[in-house]
DNA sequence: GTCTATAAACCGATAGAC
DNA sequence: GTCTATCGGTTTATAGAC
């Protein structure tokens, strides 16, 4: 497969294998005031993060996340520069996420299990309203991200493992072998914040589970069959 | 097939023929003055259509708008009595367009073709950066084109000539007949205004020709064929 | 005098500073 | 917790054409 050039996916699709960037170390102990600062990181980017799935980017306001985390506006600026690297916090913090999903997944699924399992996940994630719309080219945090190292690196992290599953299943035929590998990472990232869940919700006829179901069917299989 | 509740789509897949809304009559010989009206409100309309699909509702801004038409600010607000509107307007426009291709596809075309060619041509359009991203659950103008009847109208036209080729291609097995109508229908919105083709665009690895066939192929054939 | 386009003003909202 | 500068949608008053 071609290596393809930058995007905003940052993809590295079948690219040769890279060392991981760092060794993962847990960190030593933090004091105390250390941890309550990381425990209000938290709270503000489960605020954010689910801020932005409701209202995206451009209609969240900083008063409201303050309101929300119930501490004051001048407070969430300790923790972060601006609204943008605000953002771009939780949006890396929802790789993380997916990338500890990708991992955690058991061994002896085959690689389209896999794939479906995260797309399972994600799809999941976006019913129960916690799923930022990521793939824009449109929205105004696309920039705060490309120029945010964190995401990117996260991003490639995450890409390295899907596109080494796609390889896989097309190896073994479960994939189509001539659909190029990013029109599948690209179809597996849109589909994962579908807006036709939302609609199927609203329209009140089936259950989350039958939604996840019906899309995971028409994005791996078509409506043809 | 299920009648499905009120939604955005306003769905009347499959119900009844109903008769036009009203016989359609060409209106008579318009006053200069009104000629002129309805030009510049032509040239308005291209310009909003164009900017809402590069950068959404929200970062439109009225000033924008205005600057590019070549006229005042407050111009606008003679035509259009908001900028919620003004976007509802286009959108419209939008439908009205995507009905005249669908009533001038050749006949001899079958079902299946006849939904493929909606969808190329929507594709085509997105690409051409004149597609607005139409569908989703957060956008601020979903609840001014709720209210705002003559799109709703439109978009039930539009719905109707869909569901009713989705049907005949599901009686033909040329679509999975155990796959409910809207989420046939839903899927064909969603993939009319896919990020995907942005994104495999800004790749630079395939001509516009190929993205379109990548992405009709996907979204009615899958990823496993 | 009337009618139209527009410049300028208005005002609420919001990011960020003190 | 308050303050300010800015931005953007909307309104109004004015200048100019017919």
């Amino acid at each position: 497969m071609r290596p393809i050039s930058n995007n905003i996916y940052l993809t590295v699709i079948n690219s040769q294998a890279q060392p991981p960037p760092m060794p993962i170390q847990d960190p030593p102990k933090l004091s105390f005031k250390q941890r309550q600062l990381q425990f209000r990181e938290k709270a503000i980017l489960d605020v954010v993060n689910r801020l932005l799935a409701q209202k995206g980017f451009d209609l969240m306001t900083m008063d409201e996340v303050a309101a929300e985390v119930g501490i004051a506006k001048a407070s969430l600026y300790k923790h972060f520069g601006s609204k943008e690297e605000l953002a771009a916090a939780s949006m890396t913090r929802l790789i993380e996420q997916t990338i500890e999903v990708a991992t955690s997944l058991s061994e002896s699924l085959c690689a389209l299990d896999k794939l479906k399992s995260i797309v399972r996940w994600a799809i999941q994630t976006h019913l129960g309203g916690t799923m930022p719309l990521l793939p824009s080219t449109r929205s105004t945090i696309q920039h705060a991200l490309l120029a945010y190292p964190p995401y990117m690196d996260k991003l490639s992290l995450l890409t390295e493992h899907l596109g080494r599953w796609i390889g896989e299943a097309q190896d073994l035929g479960q994939l189509s072998r001539t659909l190029p590998g990013e029109v599948i990472l690209y179809t597996i990232f849109a589909r994962s914040c579908d807006p036709v869940a939302d609609f199927l919700k609203m329209g009140g006829a089936f259950s989350d589970a039958e939604i996840v179901d019906l899309l995971i069917r028409t994005c791996f299989d078509g409506m043809t069959g």
